[in-house]
DNA sequence: GTCTTTCTTGACCGCAGTACACTTTTTCGC
DNA sequence: GCGAAAAAGTGTACTGCGGTCAAGAAAGAC
């Protein structure tokens, strides 16, 4: 009963949801996310005004539920077993994937999150992303992995700052440089020369 | 003539355009940027609702005039002789002190900054203070002082990365720790605390 | 004065989001 | 099975705000 029973209603309600979401996404791609509105959304997922607003409060809860989606991925990867260094870089160079598939989403997905983390208090998919990044940067610190003389939060800072430097770097790249083969440098190594900078301030120094 | 003449109106516009401007900061301040409507503005400052998109275009071009004026004080540090690495750290260390004068001003200028930097150009003032720091840094790699192996573009990655991390920090603290001492840290401390990590990077190695 | 240019005005439009009364579908006790 | 309660969906009307626009007022040139 509990796998029939929870079936028929929940099923269609998460089709219904489903239904929305990919067409909303398929509209931001097709024409922008300011362009779309919410109209055209209900009218190619073939429901009402008001069923949207059942499922997302407002327009932006779309980008954010597609936040919380790739979220998943990234918990995966945070919990594999073995040292810190390498889960760290491959959350960021996964995000850089991610980025480099669907640039127009991921860019939303960004402009979304960034606005989120200007505000003291991070809500929802961030604030766990947030908590996700922060466990693995203790549990470096605890194995001795990570330097230990700044706090967590600090070497947080220099973390998620490095991948914004990455992608402000890839952009700057890809719009001034007229040659090509510069213009092709991936997201994703891009995120691994700045590791060559900021990221290795976060290790603990031997020589020193 | 010139002086006369140019005089009336020219005197009048910039005088409107001043009262729609500092009513709007007020506004902003007192009710936040979301809540505060053109209509309140229009009205404070005694001028049409027409009159407001006579002067900015969308309500943030008020935010990114703002931007404009701190901008200038900016230019003024980059413009200053000796080396390049005081002034890069006066940038900023200047950004983190507008901000902690004004926290909720600054804050909106910085969702705005953030917005605009996700987009492959940015434009207006951000394009401009994009170009200062960067020329700050060519300066710093031609006299030697900053490491010439990565391109400008990578270092300045990594100091804007180093400030949004230091901003991170500091919101973190302040949210999440409930010790006051630790929570009146002040953002002018935390960028010097970055410097510690990600800014060194940028360094020329003198060691190695 | 009158002509031209520039600025101001408020009515107007489109869209996000709300409210509500109503229909349809699903569940579940009996 | 059946019928009532609960939940999801429909459609429409409404509010509020960002942004536009055409017509009118003010400033300067002559």
């Amino acid at each position: 009963m509990t796998e029939a029973t929870v079936g028929r209603r929940e099923r269609k309600k998460e089709e219904t949801r489903r239904r929305i979401f990919v067409s909303a996404l398929q509209l931001f791609q097709e024409k922008g996310f300011q362009s779309t509105t919410i109209d055209d959304i209900t009218e190619r997922a073939d429901v009402a005004k008001g069923t949207f607003f059942n499922y997302f409060p407002r327009k932006e809860a779309v980008i954010e539920y597609l936040a919380e989606e790739w979220l998943q991925v990234a918990e995966d990867v945070v919990a594999r077993p073995g040292p810190v260094g390498p889960r760290l870089i491959e959350l960021y160079a996964g995000a850089a994937r991610a980025y480099e598939e669907n640039p127009d989403l991921a860019q939303m997905v960004l402009r979304t999150s960034m606005q989120r983390f200007c505000c003291p208090a991070p809500e929802g998919p961030w604030r766990r992303f947030d908590e996700l990044v922060m466990a693995l940067i203790r549990e470096g610190q605890a194995s001795g992995e990570l330097r230990s003389d700044l706090g967590a939060r600090v070497l947080y800072g220099v973390l998620a700052s490095c991948f914004v430097g990455a992608l402000m770097w890839w952009f700057g790249e890809r719009s001034e440089d007229p040659d090509p083969s510069l213009r092709d440098v991936t997201l994703t190594q891009a995120v691994a020369t700045l590791q060559a900078t900021a990221l290795d301030g976060l290790k603990v120094r031997k020589e020193a």
